[in-house]
DNA sequence: GAGTGGTCTAGACCACCCG
DNA sequence: GGGTGGTCTAGACCACTCG
């Protein structure tokens, strides 16, 4: 009764509630800090049982738009945080998204052999066959990244023969449509100095330092996906991270 | 039947489950990429319901030490992912943890008034009271991190009048003391030129890169808590984060 | 078709908070 | 004491995967 968006069929009761709270509180009609009705008056309002209104609540409440006080209620948040935990997103369309221009241009694209590190963080051997993919990211006529992704030759053995101008632009989707999806993924970062051959290709000199970052992502399985060098201009480029408990 | 340390009175069933099973994972007699028995089993195992099980299960898939297939089964992941989702750890505790000599040096605590990027980030006006604390961190005898950490006077007004040294080994802790459990964070990293005062204080020339931190804590409700600005030595300090789709 | 996870119900009792 | 969320049950039917 509730709903509009939030009225597709055939998804769940409880992701349509879902959405349909979400919409609530986005569009103002829910404030911040504001009680939600209790557990028992939501389910009847949207004729579920508790449980499944529960599980309506409980993703909202791990993204932290919401939040419990036993014994006392749910509650809007104050602050509104990720509205989901996608941490993982793809690097143009999100900038698109927030009007940025944005280019990408294809450096290098070839067949080579598994370093060490690579080969560690993919699980295999050293020399093994991997695809090197290396692209520079232009912001707002900015060279602002240098990217040097790795990823298994076996499994993605197409790759080379492909438009890899267009694969490139959408690697998450790519491995998807070989079946592997990337679900998780551990990144770290780090100040360095700057070198001579990237300090030439991002156009700045040596005295700029650098926002290093290594990455490897993975499927829900935990299968190896693809191993990632980065190469951030650090007074241009900032990385905003979620934390919880 | 099968649980030991997991069997603790007064622990909703739920938790001791999926404790047991943890322990079954990381003791190693379930393998990487094994199928667990089915959710009917498990649940006839542990006599509970299929609801309540779940309810155990949903806690390790979220933390990445299983994944389920639709049609197939619960498996134990290929790759164990961070054990609990916990990315905000007192920096001490978790450095002696790992073994290594950890000091902690206080070099300033005072009330001031806050500029304007603090008070934002506490929700307060520019000049209301806030106290400063800044330490530094020194990691096997090398200095490596400036912490400049802001709080609000009002809310944490017995502060400067308490064991100082002793509070700010656990600020999260104290926090908690005070009613404002922080729950989230939102944290913000860059790559910077050092300037002369940190230089100085770290005890490194002027070419070594800082890895700059900027973090602002809250509470689930939403509520900020503290504000950090973080210096930390480039070459000796690297940040890990784990992500999720 | 058999087995698995995905969703959902209509209750129940407990623990917690507040007036 | 009354209202809230926290936990739990004993079923049910559906959607998906595989042989």
């Amino acid at each position: 009764m509730l709903d509009n968006l939030a009225n597709i069929n055939g998804l769940p009761q409880y992701i349509r509630i879902r959405e349909s709270i979400r919409e609530r509180i986005l569009g103002g009609e829910l404030v911040r800090g504001e009680k939600l009705p209790s557990e028992d008056e939501l389910a009847m309002v949207y004729g579920v049982s508790r449980m499944t209104l529960r599980q309506s609540l409980a993703d909202l409440i791990d993204e932290g738009l919401l939040y419990r006080k036993h014994g006392v209620g749910t509650f809007v948040a104050l602050q509104q945080f990720a509205r989901d935990h996608t941490v993982l997103r793809n690097f143009i369309e999100t900038s698109k998204e927030e009007g940025l221009n944005v280019e990408e241009k294809l450096l290098d694209a070839r067949l080579t052999s598994a370093k060490f590190q690579v080969a560690r963080a993919l699980n295999l051997e050293e020399g093994d066959k991997v695809v090197c993919l290396k692209t520079l990211r232009i912001l707002e006529g900015n060279p602002i990244t240098i990217h040097e992704a790795y990823f298994d030759h076996v499994k993605f053995s197409d790759f080379l023969e492909g438009n890899i101008e267009e694969l490139s632009k959408d690697l998450l989707a790519y491995y998807e449509s070989k079946g592997y999806k990337v679900k998780r993924g551990i990144q770290r970062l780090e100040a360095r100095s700057i070198e001579n051959d990237i300090a030439e290709i991002l156009q700045i000199d040596e005295s700029t330092p650098l926002l290093y970052k290594e990455r490897t992502l993975y499927t829900a399985e935990g299968i190896p996906v693809e191993f990632l060098y980065c190469y951030n201009r650090g007074d241009l480029y900032s990385v905003t991270i979620n934390l919880t408990t």
